[in-house]
DNA sequence: ACCTGAACACCGTTCAAGT
DNA sequence: ACCTGAACACCGTTCAAGT
């Protein structure tokens, strides 16, 4: 007669800073940044606005959380999506070469500022405002790993992982549709659109100033962004090679 | 007998959008992103709050206005620094090289978000937000010029142009010291004691997590931001030479 | 056309008071 | 120890009213 929810009162879970934090992704995927609100977190909690200051200490510690969370998953998660399992294993086929495991990180992380749309924002804030943070060295550490594997000399190390890294951040920043007040976040339609509407804007710049961008507008249109991105890593990667591979 | 002031009334210039996103600037520089508000910009240009809503739509113009009036500073002045100076000239000596003046550019960028700590999270909110608007166009334009110049087929103009970039604002991004709060935002002192926490930071990770970033934390102290920046550039320049160089 | 400044609807944060 | 919710000090933006 009771009752009988699967799972007993999801409500009444008591207040923690991982719920917290949660809801707190929740919001800034669904209603942006600007929706992201003590008010708003303390309805969808269930309690009021002073209770969240228990576990957290302020809204930027609440930002850095919630980008930490994100930055995490995806740099822990697995090869995704079909233009990244393209790439050739080692030689004997005993798992992937140390370049297949940097085309994943990346991937991962280019897709999380496409599921997040807040994400390349807050990634450039908490890099620059607390560099000390736990963000930096989740991306430094899976990417360096893969530089050590690729037989990089330890001089070589930083230099090499700080420039891929760099890249990442870079072009994730720019791909990443500001989808604010859109209702559906990352949709074909709104993609070509987007494209679309970047396209024509450099089309229609001055010839005289702007005669390199104008000549490439037209590539921007229907371009692949992934590929494009993994482009990018292939010219890095073949940067380090160039310069730092030990066979040259 | 009337004032005779070497220039007339500074105070009653009328109001502009460039006046306003002079003191804008201004601000920022000062008291950081926090300290911009329409109130205190009002006070400094002797005005109402009001009145800025005539040559402004709101704060989301006027922040894309300051980033853009910073940016088209940077992209637009000649070779800066010492650094940056060490380069080769052309053959004939009839001018700088293409790959000089990537770094020309890439250094002035460097600069600006090192001299405007708002500026590295506002190149990416803008351009996450309005990929389309001012700011891409000018730093894209001035990178893609040289490597049109470096005789990169037309085909891969696209790709090595935002590969540049891309790693230019990722890393400007990172190194962008955020001394909100902090008295003397440049100096030497600052930018010791910042590298310092962070390679401390870095050394007190588990050692079972993140072995590399511990491995590299002690080459973050003391390193010089520019010459590993540059560092960087020479290595996607390599990267754009091993893959669409036509002597290859 | 351009400016004024009060007013509105919000927001982050604090804190006495509760349990 | 943890939560409540009213209150404080702001902030962006609007708009009737002025010149």
């Amino acid at each position: 007669m009771a009752s009988r929810s699967r799972r007993p009162e999801r409500r009444q879970e008591p207040l923690s800073r991982e719920r917290i934090v949660g809801v707190a992704v929740e919001l800034l995927d669904t209603v942006g940044e600007r929706g992201l609100t003590f008010r708003a977190l303390a309805e969808r909690l269930a309690t009021g606005p002073g209770a969240i200051y228990w576990h957290i200490t302020g809204k930027a510690e609440l930002l850095a959380a919630a980008t930490d969370a994100v930055v995490a998953a995806a740099v822990s998660a697995g090869p995704a999506g079909p233009t990244g399992s393209g790439g050739s294993a080692g030689p004997t086929g005993a798992g992937p070469s140390p370049q297949d495991a940097i085309r994943a990180v990346a991937l991962n992380l280019f897709d999380a500022t496409e599921a997040h749309p807040w994400l390349a924002t807050q990634l450039a804030t908490q890099l620059s405002r607390t560099p000390w943070g736990t963000v930096a060295p989740r991306i430094f550490e899976s990417l360096g790993r893969q530089v050590r594997a690729m037989d990089v000399p330890e001089a070589h190390w930083f230099t090499a992982s700080s420039a891929l890294m760099h890249y990442i951040l870079g072009a994730a920043g720019q791909n990443a549709v500001n989808a604010e007040g859109t209702d559906t976040p990352g949709s074909e339609v709104d993609r070509d659109e987007f494209l679309d509407t970047v396209s024509t804007a450099w089309e229609g710049l001055d010839p005289d100033d702007y005669p390199f961008t104008r000549a490439v507008a037209d590539q921007v249109r229907g371009h692949d962004d992934r590929e494009q991105f993994l482009d990018g890593i292939a010219l890095v990667l073949a940067g380090i090679t160039a310069l730092h591979s030990p066979g040259r």
